[in-house]
RNA sequence: GCCCGCUUGGCUCAGCGGUAGAGCACUCGCUUCACACGCGAGGGGUCAGAAGUUCGAAUCUUCUAGCGGGCACCA
């Protein structure tokens, strides 16, 4: 006999299949043979070098992954392309700490040498990440696979810089910019994290020089009053109306600066005066464009103060020249007050470090033209679609809308070297290569731009430059664009939005139809997951105690709202696993016989038994059902179909009701067919649940006794079984069966109550009871023709009764359809337990029908609700009284 | 400051205009020949609060409260 373990061990199963799945190539779109196959593609977005697995990779992944193997189940040429990101600024840092243990800085090394050193970084720690995707069983074309620092997408890079600089759509400016003064480098807008902060509001007293007295400015950095050329106020204020253009005596300084009047200017905040910066604050720069005012940098990018703060001021750290600030102008009788202030500073979203706007030459990309595009694509064709559409949609066109220019250049080693270069150190020549540089310049004697451009402008590239962009590439003719982008929200600006900007501008198309945006793994607080927190979880930890199907599952369902992580959650999807296990480990145990059968269901499918007829519907009714649900990204949706279906429909009923004939020590043709059906029916199942639990399944299918290269799509024909190529189920609609379902839904009924009967009264497991059924003629043909089952599962005896009497010690049940049932007890009955019992239900139908009664009495209701809305209820209604009217006789009779 | 989302049984979540659902937890009974990671039977919610629209609202509208998130040039 067959020997399997009683509990699953997703382990082995795990170990047993990944390995040969890749091997064999059945992750790549060359697998399908169909030169007519659907295309299914999808880029994975590519996780840092860096990185490790979190949960919100595995989340995301796990949809793709369900999606993908859906989609090659059901013959698309389906391809999923996995990579890394290079993460600029982030692995420099990586790396640059680990030089700092050995007591080297990245100077020491010389960029050279310490490009060098990051790729070597990258041999040996980056990518951690891609072994742990194959743990979480990823089917992706690992042969595909792309690193955004790969040759072939560098020169995608400097192609696209340079297309761009020459619309004029790539410039190179002189503007404040965010900069980090651990990192040495610009950030863009977006790369900055804006963080509340307990503060002081400093009030500082300015002169005039006429002597006449003085206005007081406000201000949270004290120390940038050192680079202070204006004073602006609101034009309409009037409290400062006739000061506009007197003059100002800086103090400390001793610059004459004026009082200029600006619409920025709030009258309300503060003293409704500022003091103007254009040198270290983004708002004071543009006042300062606005009024030609002087630019004087008084602090560097160290963050420490310039020889234009003065002698007393340079080389001081900015809060050491903060507090010297303070104090002088205390000295001075210059400071008003000081007041407790909260306020929103920022901060470099990868080391924390507080920025400081400096003015600064760096490279930029003029969105506007590129922004038009995707605005146009999203109102004219509504791609791409954001699902969930609200509020995503809204989120995205608003960001468009408020655009501002993008500072693409960084002051980093690690990364796309801009493709610029410079003659006599001031022409810019843009060349997608140096020899094509030299030949512009009419000279060799050209140095590089030393600057590498933003990460997340090699990954707005992403989806067309894997596929070989810019050669006109076969990939790329056929999955650009791809299908469907799975990400998280936190990146639709960062990169979604970029990824689509350019590829209408390069491609003409769209990167993707769908964006769907799923939902976050809370922590059981409802607090974000964050390494800097510590509470996070580990998803492999989590695959090692429940197994990957179980975690796949728990995943998948969070769909796209956010949820807390619960444990329970994932130890009952375990649970399913298991029972999955054991349902085929049943059918194993009975299969003797069953590969004779060929065709289970074959034949006039109205001549079937009501439990396959029934089951048959149900699987194909819930085929139906993933097959929509997937279709809208209803990730929770199709686990709960699947997992109900499993457990409830094929476990709880179609096994127990198919025990009797397959169970029989004898064999038989019936009792063969019998487990041919059961096989057939649980086969099915599996496929229908592989894209989510791949493992499990596989382990499964492969075990059981059926004809495996026949169940494979045609697309895959000839290939070596395996179930990731199985057929999907899709649903027959001549299998749907709504009279079957409603007379499986009778015997249902009947078995529940006459078990709830038997659970009521006490009767002892292992005791016979009789069951006796009346009712009208057309209900009662099912349960004779399935007597059979129904003693099997009530432990009773079935009689269908013509009018006979029902003995007065019975307990009785009233089913919907009038079906009346009673159990003889004679001798075990308690007759007020009965009654009480009996009450009760009366006491539920009164109360539905009192409810009933009001709104079929509602003249409004009848005249204006639909008429198969009143019809239902009306029908409802006679049910109960029909009910009601049994019930009341049943109670009768016992008293 | 502006915008958005969430608030459903003890917990985690579905449902989103027509009699309140699931899993876990809980109660009772079961070593019933696949599974105690199980089987059978139960109990439990005035769907955050208020007002409104509607014949009818957990579901639509408005407001309030709590929580969470995004955007923002208030020095």
């Amino acid at each position: 006999m067959i020997d399997i373990p009683k509990t699953y061990d997703p382990k082995q199963a795990e170990q047993n299949h990944y390995e040969r799945w890749e091997a064999a190539g059945f992750f790549a779109p060359e697998i399908n043979k169909d030169p007519n196959a659907p295309v299914f593609s999808i880029v994975m977005p590519p996780p840092n070098v860096t990185g490790s697995l979190h949960m919100g990779h595995a989340l995301q992944h796990t949809m793709m992954d369900v999606l993908t193997r859906y989609k090659r189940m059901s013959g698309f040429r389906t391809l999923w392309l996995p990579g890394m990101d290079h993460a600029g600024i982030s692995t420099q840092l990586m790396v640059t700490r680990q030089l700092k243990k050995e007591g080297l800085t990245r100077h020491d090394l010389g960029r050279e040498k310490f490009e060098e050193r990051v790729w070597n970084w990258k041999q040996e720690y980056g990518g951690q990440i891609l072994n742990q995707i194959r743990r979480e069983g990823a089917s992706v074309d690992w042969s595909r696979e792309q690193f955004t620092m790969n040759e072939n997408l560098s020169r995608a890079v400097r192609e696209c810089f340079v297309r761009l600089y020459d619309e004029g759509l790539i410039y190179r400016g002189n503007r404040i910019v965010n900069w980090c003064p651990n990192d040495q480098t610009v950030l863009s807008d977006l790369e900055v994290l804006r963080e509340p902060q307990k503060g002081k509001l400093y009030y500082l007293r300015y002169p005039f020089k006429d002597g006449t007295g003085s206005i007081t400015v406000a201000t949270t950095r004290p120390e940038t009053m050192l680079g202070d050329t204006a004073v602006a106020v609101n034009p309409d204020d009037e409290r400062y109306q006739s000061l506009i253009g007197k003059i100002l005596v800086l103090p400390i300084m001793n610059r004459e600066i004026p009082i200029v009047a600006d619409d920025f200017v709030e009258s309300e905040f503060g003293t409704g005066a500022v003091k103007v910066t254009p040198a270290h604050d983004p708002n004071d720069y543009e006042i300062g464009e606005r009024h030609n005012l002087e630019q004087v940098a008084v602090i560097d990018q160290y963050a420490r103060m310039t020889e234009a703060a003065g002698p007393e001021f340079a080389g001081l750290d900015r809060y050491q020249a903060r507090e010297l600030v303070v104090e002088k102008l205390e000295a001075l009788e210059l400071l008003e007050k000081v007041v407790d202030y909260e306020f929103a500073i920022s901060k470099c979203e990868r080391c924390k470090t507080v920025l400081e706007p400096l003015i600064s030459t760096q490279w930029f990309c003029r969105m506007e033209p590129l922004r038009d595009l995707a605005l146009a694509k999203l109102r004219e064709d509504g791609k791409p679609q954001f699902v969930p559409a609200v509020p995503y949609e809204k989120v995205y066109s608003d960001w468009l809308e408020n655009l501002r220019d993008w500072t693409i250049s960084r002051q980093l080693w690690w990364g796309h070297q801009i493709p610029a270069w410079y003659k006599n150190d001031s022409e810019v020549i843009v060349a997608r290569s140096r020899e094509e540089a030299v030949e512009k310049a009419g000279t060799d004697q050209l140095t590089q731009e030393q600057d590498v451009l933003d990460t997340w402008f090699s990954s707005a590239l992403w989806p067309f430059s894997t596929l070989g962009w810019p050669e006109k590439t076969e990939d790329l003719a056929t999955f650009y664009p791809t299908s469907v982008l799975i990400t998280a929200r936190d990146i639709i600006f960062l990169w979604v939005s970029r990824m689509v900007m350019t590829g209408l501008k390069f491609m003409s198309r769209e990167p993707f139809a769908d964006v769907y945006v799923t939902g976050t793994v809370l922590d059981k607080h409802g607090q974000r997951m964050s390494k800097t927190k510590g509470n996070g979880i580990d998803p492999l930890e989590v695959f090692d105690k429940y197994g990957v199907d179980a975690t796949r599952l728990t995943l998948a369902s969070v769909g796209s709202t956010d949820t807390r992580w619960s444990e329970r959650q994932v130890e009952s999807y375990r649970n399913f696993a298991n029972k999955i296990w054991n349902a085929a480990r049943f059918c194993l145990l009975n299969s003797g016989g069953a590969e004779t059968v060929t065709e289970p269901f074959a034949g006039d499918a109205a001549s079937l038994p009501l439990h396959d007829r029934w089951i048959l519907s149900r699987l194909n009714k819930t085929a139906r059902d993933v097959e929509r649900q997937l279709g809208q990204y209803d990730f929770h949706g199709v686990v709960q179909t699947l997992y109900h279906f499993f457990w409830d429909d094929f476990c709880d009923w179609y096994i127990e009701l198919s025990k009797a004939t397959i169970t029989s020590e004898t064999d038989s043709p019936e009792r063969n067919i019998a487990r041919a059906r059961l096989l057939s029916v649980l086969e099915q199942s599996l496929r229908l649940l592989h894209p989510f639990m791949p493992y499990l399944t596989e382990e499964l299918w492969q075990r059981l006794p059926v004809q495996h290269s026949r169940l494979l799509h045609q697309a895959y024909s000839g290939v070596e079984p395996t179930i990731m190529l199985a057929s999907y189920p899709h649903c027959d609609d001549a299998l749907v069966d709504d009279r079957a379902e409603a007379d499986m839904d009778s015997v249902i009924e009947l078995i529940s109550r006459v078990r709830n009967i038997r659970a009521e009264m006490s009767i002892k497991p292992g005791e016979q009871v009789t069951v006796l059924i009346r009712g009208l003629r057309q209900v009662l043909p099912a349960f004779e023709t399935n007597s059979a089952q129904i003693e099997r599962l009530t432990r009773g005896k079935v009689v269908i009764q013509d009018g006979q009497e029902v003995p007065r010690a019975s307990a009785r049940a009233v089913l919907s359809g009038g079906v009346e049932v009673a159990v003889p007890l004679e001798g075990l009955i308690d007759f007020d337990v009965e009654r009480a019992r009996l009450s009760k239900e009366k006491e539920k139908l009164e109360k539905e029908s009192g409810k009933l009664a009001t709104q079929l009495g509602n003249a409004d209701f009848v005249a204006r609700a639909p008429v198969e809305k009143v019809d239902e209820l009306r029908a409802r209604m006679t049910e109960i009284a029909r009910q009601q009217t049994a019930l009341d006789q049943n109670l009768e009779a016992l008293s």
